[in-house]
Parts: structure tokens; C-alpha cells; sequence
DNA sequence: TATTACTCTACTAAGTTTATAGAGTTTATA
DNA sequence: TATAAACTCTATAAACTTAGTAGAGTAATA
């Protein structure tokens, strides 16, 4: 399962995507129109900061803004940031690869290929689940 | 990612699949070969007993053995048994459905359909691996 | 009837997640 | 230049999950 951290970010992103050419966003107004409890935001947003994501502005009329295009910015990134590797099983990862402990064989492994094929298919999807995708989708959902 | 118990479940079930024909296995030979905590796997094997997969022998020549054909018995299935949920939401899921507590609406939520996909592809690729194509698989990879 | 081997309950250590609290720093603007 | 707005950082903690351990109990077989 996704953390409450990743589903968050994904949620602040799509709302700061959405007010891109607005200026900059309270924390305040993402975490009551989101839902998200304010402090834990803020951690998070902090985060999407150093990874370069989003920037802010401190002091009136401050806030967080994205400074990336809404296309660079996708779901497999996100997932990784916040909740590290995709892949379902150490040994099949490609940025936190590590071998499995019990594993006698990694070459002969039976399971090990079943998961590199759900690996390469999520990140698939995820990458191509962008921002932009997103907002489009959802305009797409309300009509 | 995996848990132990499921990728100890699954190294445990490809073990029996390869001795269906030769009677009950002693727990304590699954545990030495696979390298998993015997009082651990104890458990495991209980799990699957009790969801049908796996029967036991009390007593003297005693020990677990597979029931079903390894043809119907998939990673799907066994992930959800020890981890729950397959899908990485929760509004997403067929057999665990709960709404995301912050979702304002599920109809038109950016983010749901992609986790969908991400679900529907998964199951798909766990379904088709079953005991028999992973025992197949690594004989291939042997030679 | 003794031994083997599975069954069940309870417990625990360690780690992760999901927060909360509060002091500190920066900046716009009146 | 004071002050209030708003982000930044560190510390702490409750709740939950995972992984594993201990030990007594029960059933079957030779």
C-alpha cells in the first residue's frame, strides 16, 4: 500500500499543478482543501522542496508553488521519494537493489522474474501518470 | 514490498510443489533448505493449511504436502493470504474496499485510475505465475 | 505407549508510520 | 524598521505492523 505521505504529496502536487500560474499556495489552503493534517504537510512539501520539485516563499504572500512543468512530474518519482522502492521484492529493484537474504540462487530464482515483470509494468504506468495526465483525466471524469 | 511471511510462503509452497509425489515434508527440511525460522514457517504452513492449499500428517512420518494441482495455485492468491491487498490504495482494491478517508470524490479522484491500472496489471502478471510455470521457469534458467 | 510431529496461544523486540509541539528564521509591507 | 505572516527545523510520541520466540498441548503411528 501506498503510504499516507506518497498519497498526500500526489494530492498537494495536483492542487499546486492546478495553481501554477496563480502564484504561490498556503500551506494552510492545500492541508483544508486536501484534507491533510497541516504539520505533517509541511514535512512533505518540504521534501518535494529539496528534491526540486516545488519552491517556496517565506513571509507574506509566501507559499509553495511547483516550478517544474506538469508533465516532468509523475507518479513513479513520487512513490520513490516518499516510499522508496517500487518493486515488491530487494532484488529486483533498480535504484535500492539488494540481494535476498535466503535466496540461494538469484539466477534459478522462480519468483524473482514474476516480480521483475510487475516491477517494469508499474513503473510503466506510473511514469506515464503525470500531472498533466492527472488533471486531464480527472476534467475527462467530471463531464 | 513483500513480507517475509509471503515470500517464505512462497519459497515453502514451490519447495512442496516439487515433492507433491514423494509424501508429507517435514517442516524442519523446509526450514533448513529454505532458510526460514522454523517456529515461523510453523505458522506460515497453518495459513495455508487452513485456506486449503497445503494438508498435514501428525505423527511419525509426518509433514505437510500440496493438495491442489501447482497449476492453481498462483502468487496472487498467496500475496493476498499473508499481506492483504494487492492494490496500493485502498479504493481500489476487489477484495479489501474501503474509501481513502480524504477523497472529496471517488468518481472524479486523478490519481485512482492510474493505482487501477497499476492493480488490474499486477494481478493479471501474480495470477499467471503460478507453482507449475515458476518450477518450468527455473529449469530454464538452470541450463 | 513412547515418540514424532503438527497445533495453538501468548509474548516481545524492533521498526515504521503518522502524526504533534514548539521554537526559530525569513520576508513583505505598512 | 517593526511586525505579522509564513516557511523551516528539531524533537518527541502514540499506534501499528512485522518478524520472530517460547512453550505447553494434541494427535497419530509404529
Amino acid at each position: 500500500m501506498l503510504s499516507k505521505k506518497a498519497k498526500y504529496a500526489m494530492l498537494a502536487l495536483v492542487h499546486l499543478a492546478k495553481e501554477q500560474n496563480n502564484g504561490p499556495v498556503l500551506i494552510n489552503k492545500i492541508a483544508k482543501e486536501e484534507s491533510i493534517p497541516q504539520k505533517f504537510l509541511e514535512a512533505i512539501l518540504l521534501d518535494l522542496k529539496k528534491d526540486g520539485t516545488l519552491a517556496s516563499k517565506k513571509g507574506k504572500g509566501g507559499g509553495y508553488y511547483l516550478i517544474k512543468s506538469p508533465d516532468e512530474v509523475n507518479m513513479a518519482d513520487v512513490m520513490r521519494l516518499f516510499d522508496g522502492a517500487i518493486a515488491l521484492l530487494p532484488c529486483v529493484t533498480y535504484k535500492y537493489y539488494e540481494r535476498c537474504e535466503e535466496c540461494k540462487d538469484e539466477e534459478t530464482c522462480g519468483i524473482r522474474d514474476t516480480f521483475m515483470e510487475v516491477r517494469n509494468k508499474t513503473v510503466e504506468i506510473l511514469k506515464s501518470s503525470t500531472l498533466s495526465q492527472i488533471i486531464q483525466s480527472e476534467k475527462k471524469l467530471v463531464k
